[in-house]
RNA sequence: GGGCCGUUAGCUCAGUGGUAGAGCACCCGCCUUUUAAGCGGGGUGUCGUGGGUUCGAUCCCCUCACGGCCCA
């Protein structure tokens, strides 16, 4: 039947109610029970046995079987419990039963009567009285093969969550994980801080914006891309340990490790050091995945263990060991001197730059993201990265050349990346000097000078280690989820035209 | 950005150059412990969009839209 005809079935439905009076939207409800406490305290009922008790229950109609003068609808609400409701036509007023058998599935409903198990052994409750409280006006997907067009599941995530029980986890579990997350740094006196999204310059790290307007002020505003240089101030302004969990904004691809609006967690802690951010993180994602139960996973077919230590390799050495013993870019530190490497390797460096400005730094970025990454599928932890590409971390006192920089890999997925943070004011200054020239030579994602940042700087920042998880990508992690579409409720999409 | 694939009933999916099908859902009838209830009857559709080829297109060709996978 097509969806308008099986609406206006409903409407007439609606309407015939309407006439006897009954209100299709009540306001107030009566509650004793959720389906899963009647599982809880009646399920140690003998089939056939009847409780003395009454209750009230609501729900959503997910099922009917209607008989004769016996008839039977499933009941489900927010508990994830099902509860089945048999109404006997010896029990009702003849237009009371009548009412029940018309109902739909998917309308909402109250139910009170007498707790039973039947026969068969399902807990029941043989209905007394009940009400409408909410007409549904359209049909459920269909309940044996659940909703599979990712349109709709992605668009109508409602309708996701109602007929496919691992959305409806997944989900769950999302919530679980950052409540983890935050009960993990709360416990070690990190304070929970919110900085601003819209941001008059934006930084932290390397992507391009979304730009908006203050029609008031009359000013260009920013979508936040990262929550670092604020963060920062914070530490600055005498917060020793702080961390902020919320979105940020990237005006780039969407794939599957990429929504334009994603959910990142920044911790910063003071007098600490990458050394100290790296068993912060393993201990973190451990403990978290412990609480869940799940220490040993399972990602897309590949069993990974979290138990720490995790492995730690310098970029240098992973690109050797999984690219080619040839390929040192320690040795090969120009664009001038790698690229022939590369070349002899038969690695297209034009493919591999696609388009990006030609420095040594994005050169070694694309390489280990393209070659190495994808092989990380235990948990790695990455040392030491060009200072060229790691603007806002510290050079190692030894080398300045790097960074004491890391970043995070499991299941071949980036989850985080974490420094000693960059506290020489005049340092940094030249660091966002040699970004502007990157900007002047075309490069969209450059970091700007901040100068109200540097100012903070030079009040003095204690020695500071930072870290930065994509929380959505753990989440996929501890899901088994291939997509990051899978753990957003409502992933970016481009619209379809209103015809 | 490129390649491949998908888009058919509310949902899940078949299908054919000759006016379109199944299961579930839905409608009508029967049925007092059913539970993927059952039995009998009913097909409810802009075959994603716009063009083209053809006597005739849902099918073949092209465009566009949206989506998926891979590549970059």
């Amino acid at each position: 039947m097509a969806v308008s005809a099986l609406r206006e079935e409903r409407l007439r439905k609606l309407e015939a109610l309407k006439r006897q009076g009954l209100d299709p939207y009540p306001a107030r409800c009566q509650v004793s029970h959720s389906a899963a406490q009647l599982h809880q305290v009646f399920d140690g009922l003998a089939p056939g046995e009847q409780s003395e008790q009454s209750v009230w229950v609501t729900g959503r109609i997910r099922a009917r079987r209607i008989m004769g003068k016996a008839s039977f609808l499933d009941l489900r609400d927010g508990s994830g419990a099902s509860i089945q409701l048999f109404a006997a036509a010896s029990d009702l007023e003849a237009a009371d039963y009548r009412r029940f058998t018309e109902l739909d599935i998917g309308d909402h409903l109250q139910t009170g009567g007498i707790v039973f198990k039947t026969k068969r052994g399902e807990l029941s409750v043989r209905v007394q009285e009940f009400a409408l409280l909410s007409k549904s006006l359209r049909p459920l997907p269909e309940k044996r093969q659940g909703l599979r067009d990712v349109q709709i599941r992605y668009r109508q995530r409602y309708l996701d969550l109602l007929t496919n029980e691992r959305s409806r986890q997944v989900f769950q579990r999302r919530s679980k994980i950052i409540s983890l997350m935050r009960a993990f740094l709360d416990e070690r006196g990190f304070l929970e801080i919110e900085t601003p999204i819209l941001q008059p310059l934006y930084g932290g790290a390397l992507a391009r914006p979304f730009t908006t307007h203050h029609h008031e002020l009359d000013q260009t505003l920013y979508l936040r891309i990262s929550d670092e240089l604020y963060l920062k101030r914070l530490i600055i302004g005498g917060f020793d340990r702080i961390y902020e969990i919320g979105k940020d904004f990237r005006n780039e691809g969407v794939s599957t490790e990429h929504n334009p609006e994603f959910t990142m967690m920044e911790c910063y802690q003071a007098y600490a050091d990458y050394h100290d951010m790296m068993k912060l993180t393993e201990t973190m994602i451990h403990s978290s995945a412990q609480e869940l139960g799940q220490t040993k996973l399972s990602y897309q077919g590949r069993e990974i263990d979290l138990s720490p230590p995790w492995k730690r390799i310098t970029l240098r050495e992973a690109i050797k060991q999984e690219i080619d013993p040839r390929v040192d870019i320690e040795e090969y530190s120009t664009i001038g001197s790698l690229g022939p490497i590369l070349t002899e390797i038969d690695i297209d460096i034009n493919a591999l730059l696609q388009g990006e400005l030609p420095t040594w730094g994005k050169l070694v970025d694309k390489l280990f993201s393209r070659y190495v990454e994808p092989k990380l599928i235990q948990p790695t932890l990455v040392l030491d990265y060009p200072s060229e590409i790691s603007p806002l971390a510290k050079k190692k006192p030894d080398s300045p050349d790097w960074a004491e920089r890391f970043e995070i890999f499991i299941g071949g997925l980036e989850l985080g990346n974490a420094f000693s943070e960059l506290n020489d004011p005049l340092d940094q200054r030249e660091r966002f000097q040699w970004m502007e020239k990157l900007r002047q030579a075309g490069d969209e994602e450059a970091q700007a000078t901040d100068e109200d940042f540097l100012t903070a700087l030079e009040y003095g920042m204690p020695p500071t280690g930072g870290l930065g998880i994509g929380v959505d990508r753990l989440i996929m992690l501890l899901t088994d989820s291939a997509s990051i579409r899978e753990v957003i409720l409502f992933p970016a999409l481009r619209t379809r035209d209103a015809d």
